[in-house]
DNA sequence: CTTGACCTTGCCATCATTGGAAGGCCTATC
DNA sequence: GATAGGCCTTCCAATGATGGCAAGGTCAAG
């Protein structure tokens, strides 16, 4: 199997499987008496546990870990119980933070009138730092 | 006021506020005999804007649009909404996004035991594609 | 033998930000 | 006046994961 077969078979693009390549994620890859890479079933499933786990959102570093475990047959399911529980951590981190972010911001849309007259508690609160929703916003709707 | 104490006062940085500057998102500040960037109020008040924003997860490309109606004073309301809603809709499509990848590790997570052993559902289920989560974790809780 | 589809390497771009190096300026102290 | 340190300047590089492009080699079908 070459490179665009094994792209089409794990979803990975072939631009992606040269540069895990380069990076050591994955083993340099076998080729043929032209240079063309050659993939086995074994690496195909392997990168579609890559593809898997960038869709969960692990970064490379992390899925260099899970590699290592899904490799190594007296692994601990401990182990690899504790790298979701990160990634879900992190995971949630960032839902928390952006969803602080989506209600400021609604907030300050409900606060605006959307019409033609240039008055706009959003622009206001962006021009006065970080703490301007509690001193307009908020105060305005008595939160 | 010179670039340090303008960063301090705006909580952009002075690697930052010079990027900004190089871009062209804010105007080139004026220099003194030595070449020293100098900083006026109204100019601070500009990079406390952009920082606000970016903490509201705004891309530069969007903080230009922002900028230019704050400075515009025959601007349309409707004009900054749109694009805070545009923002609000982007902020949710991601937190949609991470909520599905989150409760998808959840649900492989509480299937793993966690303890010595080498069996565990994550790996098998980052072995075997984007469907296998209903392969394995959801007939297996009968969900 | 040509054509088109595929492969190779390599370099550039993204986006926002941080870091460092090399050198100039300013202020205070000796 | 010399010097130390802290600030400033510019330029260059790297991050992480990916896409894109270009120049050239290879393979299979016609």
């Amino acid at each position: 199997m070459n490179i665009g077969e094994a792209a089409k078979a794990s979803g990975v693009s072939a631009k992606m499987i040269r540069y895990y390549e380069s990076t050591g994620l994955i083993p340099a890859a076998g080729r043929t008496g032209a240079g063309y890479r050659v993939y086995s079933d074994t690496e195909v499933q392997m990168l579609r546990f890559i593809r898997r786990s960038r869709d969960l959102g692990f970064p490379v570093e992390k899925i260099e870990e899970l590699l290592a475990l899904w490799r190594d047959r007296s692994r601990h399911s401990a182990d690899v119980k504790r790298l979701a529980q990160e990634q879900i951590e992190g995971l949630q981190r960032k839902i928390i933070e952006m969803q602080a972010m989506k209600e400021t911001l609604q907030h300050l849309a409900e606060a605006c009138c959307g019409d033609m007259r240039p008055d706009c508690p959003i622009l206001i609160d962006l021009g006065c730092g970080p703490n301007s929703i509690k001193d307009h916003t908020l105060t305005r709707f008595g939160q």
